[in-house]
DNA sequence: CCAGGATTT
């Protein structure tokens, strides 16, 4: 083994926060099986004490629960602040609050509020998981005294998330996914059925929040404008873990002060008309520079090029952004400033709502709450490690041999490689133990894992034994994992950055933030005191980025756009974000959308745009699907199957041992086909689909997932019932295969063709050529790509490529990989995309 | 010539 990293050590404590015994979560009692995640819950608010009955006795039983939870409930630190908050809302629109771990927010702040004597209508709490939406509103239910959602008409509280929806008439609280708000947004642009929308986890910053956060501040200070104004105004409030309260006071002050500054502006500009120059984000807006930006977007295919030449104009008022594609100007940004100006609506001083226009600080007012942690002592590394995998075996068994038990260890590593990589190393070392040491028991955790796998790190060890966890990151914020005392911190995750000239994303190993390595040491202390080994320095802690980056700056922004677009944003520059993305990213996005044909040469959202954007999809995929319909749908159907099987990770599981491997490919060779990964989807989705035995036999033969394979028959359901919403599907009554349950596994040649080229429609851009070596390049920036070799075509030669995703890891790969001949990708640009 | 951090609609 090697040396001790840790002699001579600095210690530092960090967090010593007040802790009083019967905290929120003092036991965990439960496991709960939700989406193939294994979830914990907390005791109080266990499974068997929230069955709900109708019987009267079940009623009062209810209550009686509910009274024992009140005490419970007075002892969390924001107990004390409930006056504060109701006040702070009372006089104020947005209220953003910070509360540590263990202050009760997310189950507190709906019920202080709801007592509020402007709150008539629901009361919306986001969250970014299902899991935590589902079980915070069951705890609250139960706090309440009422029975959850759908069980019963007069429930108070309920939950929305995708494919479980539990909701009621009488329901004031409501707990939702971020997404299912962003749906809602969709029909209801001003979102009357709420009073208060709680935003939960903000320091997550996820590109949901970041775009609910645009469209909530956009309602709140009269921001947006158009018809379907609110009679009352919407209340607001934000909750985040960290620190950084400031960025948020100051995202929603800048939009009162804009709105005021608007309305002067238009004052002043009755008497003079006013072309002073403005920039955004350093883009030259000199009207003589006649392309600031230019881009060549060659895409050479059959020796015809289609170039597509970017150019970017800007007046300041009326923002008409175009694009030039041969030689057609195509807005991108459209001008409605002359319909949408003078309409009354919220926030405009002229309406009943004139208190908005007072326009001090007191629009945002802001809180801070205490946690309840247990503390957790923090030691660093004298020196950098160069080795996280052999430091961190050697911290685990300074641990093992130093630390009492109770008190099982828990890993933050990269991948499903450095997991198991420690697993066979601390296995290894363990064999060699004094046999009076406690047993080690490895567990390793990444999503891939089989729900069976994953549950195991929930069990108890029995013996005398200490478990050793080995994560991704998972662990830091999706599962809570009982019995942890003991974190190892590598100071590493791996994140996803989409690059955008290339159309690729780069998934790599990376430092974590600050935030991360506080959330990641907390993992330590939710049940006793603990201790946080961090391999790196103190210095290595204070040079990390404080948080980490926000998604919307590493994604790529096609989604978004049509999200705001979908939902009346027309200028998608000035939509209010509190990081702003780059030029260029935007800028790629809506060439992106434009070609797919979802937006019209105005800028403006198309019908295919608004077709595609009701489906929950990427708009590549949601595009195709849009595409398959075409012809009378004739092929939608198998479409659908393959869209459906493409939205879920971790299909087809990779077995730990080689001899496993190939009893899986064996067993899966019936399911291959040779055009690629689409058409052997479709043979997986069928053959499943056709399975009336056991289908969880089915999917362990195979190694197969069998919650993905149930996740891909609900999107499947899903994505039929929407097509058919939006008659893009005959009604079920005349569908011939309504169910593949008796539909042929396999499908023509000439079939297969005809799937094929719809894909293209959404995926053009993303298709490859063989080259005289054997290697395949892009046509589009002629990049050197590699099937991936979980591609059922790895290691083949044919003549053109068309994948689903371009991701860089060790190098540049295509998954979802399919043949397709050359002349069938010229085809798909000459139908017509640039509509 | 050999591999996918985590969410979500």
């Amino acid at each position: 083994m090697a040396s001790e990293p840790f002699r001579g050590q600095k210690r530092k404590r960090e967090h010593h926060h007040h802790h009083s015994k019967g905290g929120t979560n003092p036991h965990v009692n439960v496991i709960q099986k939700l989406d193939g995640k294994i979830t914990t819950q907390g005791g109080p608010q266990s499974k068997s004490t929230l069955q709900e009955s109708h019987s009267k006795g079940g009623r009062i039983n209810q209550r009686e629960k509910a009274k024992s939870l009140q005490a419970v409930r007075e002892q969390l630190p924001i107990w004390r602040s409930r006056k504060d908050i109701r006040e702070a809302l009372d006089q104020n629109d947005v209220l953003i609050l910070s509360g540590e771990t263990g202050s009760g927010k997310s189950t507190q702040v709906p019920q202080f509020l709801l007592e509020s004597q402007w709150c008539k209508g629901q009361i919306a709490i986001t969250q970014p998981r299902r899991v935590a939406a589902i079980s915070l509103a069951r705890r609250v239910a139960a706090e309440m005294g009422t029975t959850l959602g759908s069980s019963s008409p007069a429930s108070r509280v309920g939950y929305s998330v995708r494919f479980d929806n539990s909701t009621s008439p009488a329901m004031r609280v409501k707990y939702l996914t971020e997404g299912m708000l962003l749906q809602e947004l969709l029909r209801d642009p001003w979102l009357k059925n709420y009073s208060i929308v709680v935003v939960d986890e903000v320091h997550e910053r996820s590109i949901n929040v970041d775009l609910i956060l645009g469209f909530l501040r956009r309602i709140v200070t009269g921001e947006a404008q158009g018809e379907g104004k609110r009679e009352k105004r919407l209340k607001v409030v934000i909750m985040s873990a960290t620190v950084d309260v400031e960025s948020f006071v100051e995202f929603f002050q800048t939009g009162f002060r804009k709105i005021e500054e608007q309305q002067k502006q238009e004052a002043a500009d009755e008497e003079e008309d006013n072309y002073s120059e403005s920039s955004w984000s350093g883009i030259s807006t000199s009207e003589d520079e006649k392309a600031p930006l230019q881009k060549d977007n060659s895409i050479p295919v059959n020796g015809n090029v289609t170039k597509a030449l970017l150019r970017f104009k800007n007046k300041p008022r009326d923002k008409s952004d175009y694009i030039t594609i041969n030689g057609k100007v195509i807005n991108l940004v459209p001008d409605r400033s002359k319909s949408q100006q003078k309409e009354p609506c919220l926030g405009q001083p002229n309406g009943q709502n004139e208190e908005y226009r007072t326009l001090d600080t007191k629009h945002v007012a802001t809180c801070f709450i205490k946690g309840r942690q247990y503390p957790v002592q923090v030691f660093y590394m004298p020196e950098p490690t160069n080795d996280f995998l052999e430091s961190s075996l050697t911290a685990v068994f300074q641990i093992h041999y130093g630390e009492p038990l109770p008190g099982d260890i828990l890993v933050f590593l990269t991948g499903q490689d450095t997991v198991e990589a420690l697993q066979k190393s601390v296995e290894d070392h363990a064999t060699g133990m004094a046999p009076e040491m406690p047993k080690i028991l490895v567990l390793p955790l990444f999503a891939a894992l089989s729900p069976a796998q994953q549950a195991q790190v929930f069990l108890p060890a029995h013996g005398y034994t200490r478990k050793v966890i080995l994560a991704t990151n998972i662990a830091e914020t999706s599962l809570t994992i009982p019995g942890i005392r003991y974190v190892i911190d590598t100071g590493k995750a791996k994140a996803k950055h989409f690059h955008n000239g290339l159309g690729l994303e780069s998934l790599l190993v990376k430092t974590i933030s600050q935030s991360s390595a506080i959330q990641r040491k907390g993992r330590a202390g939710r049940e006793m005191p603990g201790k946080c080994w961090r391999l790196y320095t103190e210095q290595g802690y204070q040079e990390m980025e404080k948080t980490g980056q926000p998604e919307i700056l590493r994604c790529d922004l096609s989604s978004a756009l049509l999200v705001m677009k979908a939902r009346g944003v027309d200028d998608v520059i000035n939509f209010p974000l509190m990081n702003p993305p780059r030029r260029d990213g935007i800028e790629n996005g809506l060439l992106h959308l434009l070609t797919l044909g979802a937006l019209t040469e105005r800028g403006v959202i198309s019908s295919i745009g608004i077709q595609m954007s009701r489906l929950p999809l990427l708009p590549s995929l949601a595009r195709v699907i849009v595409e398959g319909a075409r012809n009378d749908g004739e092929y939608l159907l198998e479409i659908i199957d393959i869209v459906a099987a493409l939205t879920v990770e971790n299909l087809f599981l990779n077995p730990a041992t080689e001899e496993k491997r190939e009893e899986a490919d064996t067993a899966r060779a019936e399911l291959t086909r040779r055009q690629g990964d689409l058409l052997t989807f479709l043979a997986t989705v069928r053959s499943y689909a056709a399975e009336n035995a056991n289908r969880k036999a089915w999917t362990e033969k195979r190694y197969i997932s069998h919650r993905g394979m149930q996740n891909v028959m609900n999107v499947r359901k899903q994505l039929r019932s929407l097509c058919q919403q939006q008659k893009l599907l005959p009604p079920s009554s005349s569908l011939k295969f309504h169910d593949y349950d008796e539909g042929p596994l396999n499908v023509s040649e000439d079939i297969s063709t005809s799937i094929l080229k719809c894909f293209l429609k959404g995926f053009h851009a993303n298709t490859a050529r063989l080259m005289p070596d054997g290697s395949y390049k892009t046509f589009v920036g002629n990049h050197a790509v590699a099937i991936h070799p979980s591609s059922v075509l790895f290691g083949k030669k044919v003549e053109a490529l068309m994948f689903v995703q371009f991701v860089f890891t060790n190098k540049s790969y295509a998954r979802g990989v399919s043949a397709v001949q050359l002349n069938w990708i010229g085809d798909a640009l000459d139908g017509g995309e640039i509509a």
